[in-house]
RNA sequence: GCCCCCAUGGUGUAGCGGCUAGCACGUGAGCCUUUCGAGCUCGAGGCAGGGGUUCGAUUCCCCUUGGGGGUACCA
């Protein structure tokens, strides 16, 4: 097996990109097959070298390696050039000076009854000719067979004037060439493979099997765009998503495990995903459940593995004692800091937490849990708890009404690791020096 | 306009003629509890509509409606 995918580096790598190249991945890796990386550009107005390497940095970080490529289109020209003439010569293809506009005439006049269809010139562009008669049939892994009367197709440009040839022909060409031999790209592609198929048949090639996916929506069912937040996989990255948890969600959208499994190793999508299995309409990207997910990842991963990972994403170090008992309460990277900062970088300042948790009252449990700690040896877990619940106990206040003020002082705020741990992170000293800090800011 | 694809709860899906229509996210309630989170228990919520075919349709066929794609000298 050997399959490809081909992206048009026309901007960032989009989710349904990423998805494409999953389950190409996916099934070279399932079938001991090769994937091939060809770079589409043949549009040289939005074709940059930035946008090739954002595409192939996406493809990295996902850790989808490719294994042949990746291939410009642009540097096969010359091969193009020489397919294009045998079908000229051949007959299958014609030249011709017709404009778009001419084809617009055409069908306003001819309805759909018949596909434009242009007179040979001794120059112009190159159009493929479509048979008047018959039909053309694409057979899909996914989809069935869908048949495509010649009636309806008009005879498409396969090359400009000067001889740079379009997508529809450069397509074919390669994939015959790389010999292909399954194509799965995104449904906006199937109306466009009869011409393609056109162009195998032209060259006497066999074409290869086509799967198309379905495409992805935003959560309004419209087209994903930057409006739905994280639409890119570098989004997704900075976002703080785990590729592994990325491409569990992704194999997911639009394919289902046949025993409902919802989270599912790389090893596992490997063996089971089918392409035949996925589904034919289109899928909302959930955000929502992808952090979910995500934070199923960050909880199974080992703390050595967490800290490395967060200590790339934050750009500090020394994180591990912070990542240990911040593991379960994040569910992507970018919850860690905002969680976990105040470790390092002092209380935050929320002014609703300290008015309600520092007044009068609660000060005074604060002082009590400053008398509990500050001659406390060891100052580990189990006796900082064994201590505080004392202070909960003889002051016949509820546990909140102590452990909250305390949080309050450390922290800044009401949203902290376990109110223990964060104190044993702290370590004694800087711990009692908040808390003095705290009864001191009347 | 024309061509094509698609249609199971709010979302992602399982189902491939006979099931109390399953699972997951989200959501409601409760439990746990030092906030949040995590975890546990229970609940609400679905086969777009109409015709057929059949003893029997979520499942097969047709129509309607709705969504999407294509119709470029873009990919």
């Amino acid at each position: 097996m050997r399959v490809r995918f081909a992206p048009s580096p026309t901007g960032a790598l989009h989710i349904g990109g990423a998805r494409t190249a999953l389950y190409n991945w996916l099934m070279a890796r399932g079938n001991a097959g090769t994937l091939v990386l060809r770079i589409e550009d043949t549009d040289r107005e939005r074709s940059t070298p930035e946008n090739v390497e954002q595409i192939l940095d996406a493809l990295r970080w996902l850790e989808l390696e490719w294994d042949e490529g990746p291939i410009s289109q642009v540097s096969r020209s010359e091969r193009h050039q020489e397919v294009l003439q045998q079908l000229l010569d051949a007959g299958h293809a014609y030249r011709t000076n017709a404009t778009a506009d001419d084809v617009k005439a055409y069908k306003a006049q001819h309805g759909a009854d018949r596909g434009f269809r242009g007179t040979e010139e001794a120059e112009g562009a190159v159009r493929l000719r479509v048979p008047d008669e018959g039909s053309t049939t694409v057979h899909d892994l996914i989809r069935g067979d869908t048949v495509f009367q010649h009636v309806h197709i008009d005879d498409p440009v396969i090359a400009r004037a000067d001889g740079s040839v379009l997508y529809n022909f450069a397509v074919a060409v390669d994939d015959m060439d790389a010999e292909i031999t399954h194509v799965v790209r995104g449904e906006d592609h199937l109306s466009n493979t009869p011409k393609q198929l056109l162009v195998y048949e032209a060259l006497g090639a066999n074409p290869p099997a086509f799967a198309h996916l379905p495409l992805l929506h935003g959560p309004d069912g419209k087209k994903l765009s930057k409006r739905h937040g994280a639409a890119s996989v570098q989004e997704l990255r900075d976002a703080g998503f785990l590729p592994e948890a990325v491409r569990n969600y992704l194999a997911l959208l639009g394919w289902g495990a046949a025993d409902d499994q919802t989270i599912l190793s790389t090893e596992e999508l490997v063996a089971q995903f089918d392409v035949a299995r996925v589904q034919k309409n289109p899928a909302q990207f959930d955000e929502t459940k992808l952090r979910w997910l995500n934070g199923r990842y960050v909880r199974e991963l080992p703390v050595d593995d967490l800290t490395a990972r967060l200590e790339a994403f934050t750009g500090r170090t020394g994180l591990r004692e912070a990542v240990a008992i911040s593991q379960e309460k994040i569910q992507t990277l970018a919850d860690f800091w905002p969680l976990a900062g105040f470790l390092f970088d002092g209380p935050g300042d929320d002014g609703k937490a300290r008015e309600k948790w520092l007044d009068a009252d609660h000060r005074h449990a604060l002082v009590q849990a400053r008398e509990a700690l500050v001659h406390l040896d060891p100052f580990d877990v189990d006796h900082v708890e064994v201590a505080l619940r004392e202070v909960v106990e003889s002051s016949g206040r509820k546990p909140k009404d102590v452990f909250q003020p305390i949080r309050v002082a450390l922290a800044g705020t009401t949203v902290s690791p376990g109110i223990f741990e964060s104190l044993c992170v702290l370590g004694r000293e800087e711990s009692v020096r908040r808390l003095d800090a705290a009864l001191a800011h009347a």
